[in-house]
Formats: C-alpha cells, structure tokens, sequence
DNA sequence: GTATGGAGCATGTTA
DNA sequence: TGCTCCATAC
C-alpha cells in the first residue's frame, strides 16, 4: 500500500488522524479541515495495515458527504470502494436489513417509502378505519410515528398520559401492522429495524463488532438517540470509534438531532481522547471574529474558539434598506459590481432564513439579467411524473404494493375512481388480501371491475415482456406500454414532464453502470453480493431523491437557505433578512433552546464566507401577503461594532435602543389623532421598547400590532395600553 | 370521473 | 402572495 503523505496537515489535525485505535471526539470548528482529516484518517489506517477495508464503516448523514468520502478516499488509496460500508446512516442501515432480511422480518424486496408515501398511507389508513382526520391529522400523525421511532420506541413502549397520546399510539400500532403487512419500510424503520436486530441477535452483533474495528462518524452532532444507539450496538469492546463533530453548528435539534450526545459519548465511550481542531483554513480574520463574538453569546457550549494565520481582510459589509425590494435591489448591484471586477458569479451566495424570502431576489436577479440557482424544492425522483412512473416499476416487482397500485391503477385515466377503489378496498380488507389480490380474484361487478382487470392484465403482461430485459430497456418499455408516456405526450403542459421520464431511463442507465444493478454487498473482500436490478434502482431512487437542479453551464449565482448551505463554502456571502421575527424566526423563540439555535444557525451562516460578507436587512417587508414592519435582528448587537462597515445608516446603536431606522412614513388609520404610526418606536409601560407594526379598528376599538423588543409580538388596545412615542 | 374555484394557510430539511 | 385541499359543478 502507499504512503499517505501528512506533511500538509497541522499538529491537531496529524494527531487526530494518527490517533492509535482508541475512542475519540474531534471537536472540528467551521473550516478547520474535518472532511479532511476524516479521509485522510480512513486512508491512513488502511495503507498502515491496521485495518482491512472491510473492518471499517463511516457513516454521514447525506449522500453528497458520503460520496465526497468516497471520491477523497479512492484519490488516495487504489482500491474498489464498491463493497466499503461507507455511506449515510439509512444507506447502510438498507445495506443490513437486505442482508439479514429473514431475521429482521422483511422481505428482502422490501420497498422503501419517502415522506410522502409515508403519508399517503397514513391517509389511506385512515379511510380504511374511519378516523377523524380533524382531530389527528395525519402530518401530526407521521411527526409522533417517526419522533417516537427516533427516540427507539415502539408502540408499545411510548408512554401514554392522556387520550390523545394514547389514541396516537393506537393509530402508531396499526401503521406498523400495515407496513408490516405490505412490507414496506419508512426512513425512521430502517435505523430502527436494524438497531432492533442488532440488539436482538446475539449472534450477529458479535460478528458486526468483531468486524468492523474502527467506526468512523461524521457531523456528531446532528445524530439522533435512535442512531447513536444504532452506533452502541456496532461498537464493541475492541473497535475504536472516531466521532468528527462542531456543537457550534448542530442546527437539526428541531428534526431530532441531540447535541447532548457528544456528552453522551465521553461517559458511554469513556475513555474518550479530545482533540480540537480550532485553527480555520476557510475565514479571513474579520469574518472568523465576527463570529466567534456571536457564538459567544450561547450559554451552552463545548467551548472552542477559531482563529487563522490569515490576515484581517476585509470588513463585514451591513445595508439596512427600507423595503425588501431595496434589499433586492441593493444586492444585485453589489453582486454585479464584484462580478464586474472579476469574481466567478459562482463563488457568490445569497443565504436567508427561509424558503420563501428568496421570491423577490429571483425577481431582482431575473430583471437584471443575472444568472442564478436555487438549492431547495422539487427533487428529481420526487416529481409526480417520475413517482408515477416508479409506482408502475414497483408494481412490477411486487403487485401486492398497495401504495403504488393506488398511485396509477387510474395513471392514465381508465374509468377507475374514488367509488371503485372503495368497493376495491372493501374486498381487500373482508378478504385480508392486498388489493391486486383482491383485483385479481375479479368480484367487482360492472364496468369498474372490467377496467381492473384490464389492468391487472397490463401489469402481468409488463411483467413478462420486460422480465428479460435489462433496467433501462425495462424502464423505457413500461413508460411506453403503461400508456404514461401517451398520456403526457397529450397533455399540453406535458412537455416538461416527458423530459424527466427519459431522464428516468437514464436513471435507470447510470444506476446499473455505477453499480452494477446491485442491491447489497456483503463485504469489500467480495463475499456476498445481491444482484437485483429493479429493487435496486426502487431502493435507491427513495434513498437518493436526487438534485433539485440539474447543473447549468454558465456560473451562476447561489440561492439557498442557511440551512442548505452547511458544509458549503463561498468567497463572497449575503446573508439577507436580517430582521427580528425572521432571522432569528419567531417561532424559535417560544422553542426550549431556540434562540441558541437561531444563533448556531447565524454561526453556520457567517462561517461560510473565505473574504467577503454582506449582512442586510429590510424594514418592512412582504410576508404571507402582508406588509411587515421588523426591528434589526438581535445578531446586530452581538457583533463588534468596529468590524462592520455600514453602507446605509447604521442601525447599531438604534438597536440598543430597540429602534430601527428609515422606516417609511406611513399613517396608521386608526390611530386618528394619537399621532401613532405604523413603523412608529413606543415604549410600553411593562413590555419596553418596540415598534408598531400594524393596526386596525377605529377610535376606542383601535388595536396596534406592537413588535416588542424583549417581548415579541403583541396586540395591544389603544384605550388601555398607554404607549410613549418613544421615537 | 374530472375540472374548477374558494377557503385556509404558511420555518428550517436529510434519508 | 402562492400553494394545497376539499367541495361543488359539469
């Protein structure tokens, strides 16, 4: 094997990748070269011989992480990544149930269900059983199943104080009769299925743990109970497990994730080795200040500070405009005044807080010319037409899929409606039977049961024809002879929806080329190996839901949530929207822990620029339809003065006084002669500072919308609540 | 069985 | 403002 060289790497980031097997926590800072030192370590510990490639797993949280692993590492070591257990939690987590299908009670073609399937089968159970959809719907439905999944709780095991938990977990146990039933598996299922396994199967837990002897994990701290425990079960007595993490930027706690497991680990792994890696290789100076100051100002932290050998740079750049157009307006011109010196368009991002603050960037960017693209939204496999077409394919491999069969049995339309899949699903349920079995057996009277048995023949003359042939030539004739693609080819709008179904075959093409058409591998020695093309290419369509975007030629722009960008990195950031209610959002504020979480979430944002960073704000803006009035966010405050340089009026010390500036002058109505404006600073004798954001009702009735600075947002009667102008 | 309109409603997001 | 869902009309 070949030396891996770690000349380039510092003292820190030598020590954690040269570390002998032991249990440690890598406290890795934004920028501090944690992707690298990950590979460099997975590389280092295979070319030394301490490890065979098979006795290692890595595991990250998405798809794009795990091929950079992946990429990284075979840049470095000549060897076929194909059998490694490396990839994302639920990817290897598939990888095991597939194996080891009969002990954990599944079928080895089980099918994969997204959010979406997830939810329409809680919607059709719910028909089925006839609950009151008003009174538990079925989002809330999906969030107690997959939190309590995530916590590791079965039915059974959750505990039920009042009626409405205990109604939950009845509907919870009947989803999981239903899955079990139709063998299908959700997201949280496969973490939890194949933890229960582990746990459960003596057997098979001592031969996981012999095996693997280094357990290396990426981004700690947005891993969940369930999978932590998951990582428990792997990790015996003499494998070594190698945690990269940055409390600092854990933004998932509202989807489950617990940063309290890396406390966890240093009790449960003890001992455990503490390495921080603080020095940045991303930030200039002015930047990596500004936000370790913000950080600061979180109470409960691991404690790390980063710092470069890189000069100052640049000040941070502020704008505070009147109107979210101005914002608009001010950042397309700056962008195109850097584009004009020089920079790539791609180097240059434009973050905010939430999805639907991007409409009027795109609307600036578009009127000027500017070529631009947005992270987020639709994903290839996730698109109607290509679910739609995946329905068929699953049907393919497995009729008894009521899911899919319910997603096209009418995909053209063929005179099947809500009225005969009633009667359909009547008989299923009397009989105990899937509804293809209950199409089958070809009791339904009439024209409807006519039409289900011609589909019925459809599906079983698919299923010969294309038994032959191979994926992609499978794909392209059942998009032919399902009569999908005639049904597009018709629809006017359809155009669009025709591409992504080629795009499909191509799918189907790259899949088998990448991999072979292979479902599971047993190990990187070349043991077992499942070959099934179909349930392969199912399984990784749910697990791999693709781009959102297909890559542009021209650089563009880069538009996304801050969210969307951890783990990116650019030369120059916009972070837009930087009002009180929206960045920090208001409803993380009533949250436990959600303002420190906002904060984290600012941290990750301001720590995604190498040189150049712009902070922006509107004074009133469109939300909902509505016109909104905001103070400056609170993060204003929490960074040195001296490090921004303001482009507009400075809104520094008018948020000390819980002020903004340039509001526009507009009377409220009601107000009459109070002299109270919309956009006006009061101050209220308990609540403090705030400014009035709207208002309604006349005379005695009025009522102002006040957003306070301590206090949130509050309808006050003018009657009562004595409000000073206070600006 | 399908098309249309109005009401209701809004964080963040990966697998 | 723009979407998703349900009710009603064809």
């Amino acid at each position: 094997m070949s030396a891996i060289s770690l000349d380039t790497l510092n003292p820190e980031q030598r020590a954690a990748v040269t570390l002998p097997a032991q249990n440690a926590l890598i406290l890795a800072g934004a920028g501090s070269g944690k992707t690298r030192v990950l590979t460099t370590r997975l590389a280092w510990l295979i070319a030394t011989g301490q490890v065979s490639p098979g006795g290692v797993l890595a595991v990250t949280f998405t798809n794009k992480a795990a091929k950079e692993m992946l990429t990284r590492l075979a840049a470095m070591l000549p060897l076929k990544v194909r059998g490694l257990w490396i990839g994302t939690f639920h990817g290897l987590c598939n990888r095991l149930l597939r194996l080891h299908h009969r002990d954990a009670g599944l079928p080895q073609l089980f099918q994969i269900l997204d959010m979406a399937d997830q939810l329409a089968l809680l919607k059709r159970m719910y028909k089925a059983a006839n609950i009151d959809d008003e009174r538990f719907p079925a989002r809330a439905l999906q969030h107690f199943i997959n939190g309590s999944k995530e916590q590791g709780l079965r039915p059974h095991a959750v505990a039920t104080q009042d009626d409405y938990t205990r109604r939950q977990v009845e509907f919870y146990q009947l989803y999981e009769t239903t899955c079990q039933r139709e063998g299908v598996v959700d997201f949280a299922e496969l973490l939890l299925r194949s933890f229960e396994l582990l746990a459960r199967n003596e057997a098979l837990r001592g031969h996981y743990r012999a095996r693997f002897r280094h357990l290396l994990v990426d981004e700690f701290q947005d891993t969940n109970l369930l999978q932590y425990r998951w990582l428990q079960q792997l990790a015996g007595p003499d494998s070594a497990v190698f945690a990269v993490g940055d409390d600092d930027q854990s933004i998932y706690a509202f989807r489950g994730a617990e940063v309290a497991n890396m406390q966890r680990f240093e009790r449960d792994f003890a001992p455990v080795r503490l390495i921080k890696l603080e020095q940045n290789y991303r930030s200039q100076g002015n930047i990596l200040d500004a936000a370790n100051a913000l950080i600061a100002n979180n109470a409960t932290r691991l404690g790390k500070n980063l710092w470069t050998s890189e000069g100052q740079g640049e000040p941070l750049r502020a704008f505070a405009a009147p109107t979210d157009v101005d914002e608009a307006r001010f950042i397309v011109e700056a962008v195109q005044s850097l584009v004009d010196q020089g920079l790539s368009a791609q180097e240059i991002a434009l973050l905010y807080r939430s999805n639907a603050q991007s409409r009027v960037l795109e609307h600036a960017l578009f009127n000027a010319g500017m070529p631009y693209r947005v992270y987020g939204g639709m994903r290839f496999f996730e698109r109607a037409e290509v679910k739609h077409a995946l329905a068929y394919l699953r049907l393919l491999a497995n009729p008894e899929d009521d899911n899919a069969l319910l997603r096209v049995v009418n995909v053209p339309p063929r005179g099947i409606g809500t009225r005969s899949l009633e009667v359909l699903q009547e008989h299923a349920r009397g009989a105990g039977v899937s509804l293809w079995a209950a199409a089958c057996a070809g009791r339904i009277a009439g024209r409807a049961g006519a039409s289900l048995g011609q589909f019925v023949g459809l599906i079983e003359r698919l299923q010969t024809e294309t038994a032959a042939l191979p994926l992609p030539e499978m794909v392209e004739h059942m998009l032919a002879r399902s009569g999908l693609k005639a049904h597009y080819q018709s629809d006017k709008d359809g155009q669009e929806r025709l591409e992504n179904l080629e795009e499909l075959v191509n799918a189907a093409d790259g899949f088998l080329r990448e991999t072979g058409g292979v479902l599971a591998v047993m190990d990187a020695e070349g043991g077992e190996t499942l070959l099934e093309p179909l349930a392969g290419f199912l399984a990784h369509a749910a697990l791999e839901a693709g781009d959102t975007q297909a890559a542009e030629g021209r650089p563009a722009l880069q538009l996304m949530t801050v969210h969307a960008a951890k783990g990116l990195e650019f030369d120059t950031v916009f972070i837009t929207g930087l009002e009180e209610g929206l960045f920090p959002h208001e409803n993380s504020l009533n949250e436990a822990g959600g303002p420190e979480e906002e904060r984290r979430l600012m941290y990750v944002a301001l720590t995604r620029a190498r040189r150049r960073l712009y902070l922006s704000l509107a004074q009133c803006r469109m939300l909902h339809g509505q016109t909104r009035y905001n103070v400056p966010s609170r993060f204003f405050s929490e960074l040195p003065p001296e490090l921004i340089e303001w482009l507009s009026a400075s809104v520094h010390a008018r948020v000390a006084r819980g002020t903004p500036s340039m509001v526009p002058e507009r009377r409220a109505q009601p107000s009459g002669g109070s002299g109270l404006r919309i956009g006006q600073s009061v101050r209220h004798a308990k609540f403090g500072l705030g400014v009035i954001v709207n208002a309604e009702g006349l005379g005695d009735d009025a009522r102002v919308q006040v957003n306070f600075h301590e206090g949130g947002v509050k309808w006050l009667a003018l009657e009562y609540a004595k409000l000073q102008s206070a600006g």
